[in-house]
DNA sequence: AGTGATAATGATAATCGTTATCATTAAGAA
DNA sequence: TTCTTAATGATAACGATTATCATTATCACT
């Protein structure tokens, strides 16, 4: 595990994140946090949510702008909201194709979507380390 | 339309991407492009491939670190190594689902996908402008 | 060809999200 | 209570991208 110390920060943070769903920045969350934890540091928001993040607690959203996080963790997408920028939840159940644009009960308007792979390359599958 | 003048730097930028299947960074198309424009400078280059994005004549990947640009616009996804951090074209045939993981021809190894959407949310939706 | 309006450029400063640094604080095992 | 050191707060640094602005070059019109 990543953490050996508990800190009343952390929680905050990890708190906030859980009381909320709409997909705040690492400055939204600090702005959010600080009403309990005045003197909270913008660094230890970044440091917190990164740790969340790799502990699989929380989820990031990268975006052209500025990453927005989220509590909740449970298999769903996101929409980023052409106009107003805001980032909702999308629940499409799963066996779905993106192109399809599987609208559902969501009430707002899907008109394109940004997919990207991980994984191994041909070349470093081949040399798997 | 958003060009009114030719100039032989936006012709070398689009022809470099053209010319390339790597998925080059700014940076990368810069070092590139100076090979036969020595002169040219870097903003010159992330104007101008911003400015072929918007024409919908190249394409940009948003990812965790900088952004990436492909000059193939046919319909294809990527896939980026988690290893060496390359992106590599994937040729999925549409009407897929992403959470099955179509390996298909791909030689390599997919684990896991980001996806997000685009458009217009619910509430901007209904005080549609 | 020559001229003028102005789009596009080159050089570089500025911006902004995020990370690194480091002295100080505090968790928690002994 | 003490001690080790993880975690913090404050802030400098970083890196990708954008803004600024004087200069250059495109091209419609003579």
């Amino acid at each position: 595990m990543s953490t050996q110390r508990n800190s009343k920060q952390r929680d905050a943070v990890y708190a906030d994140l859980l009381s909320r769903y709409d997909h705040p920045t690492a400055d939204e969350v600090y702005f959010s946090v600080r009403k309990n934890l005045p003197n909270i540091s913008l660094a230890t928001v970044y440091r917190n949510l990164k740790l969340l993040e790799n502990e699989g607690m929380i989820l990031r959203i990268t975006t052209d702008d500025s990453d927005r996080y989220d509590g909740h963790t449970q298999s769903h997408y996101h929409l980023m909201c052409d106009k107003c920028k805001r980032i909702s939840d999308l629940n499409i159940r799963s066996g779905f194709d993106p192109n399809t644009l599987p609208n559902g009960e969501f009430r707002g308007e899907i008109r394109s979507h940004a997919l990207l792979f991980f994984g191994l390359c041909e070349s470093c599958k081949q040399t798997k380390i």
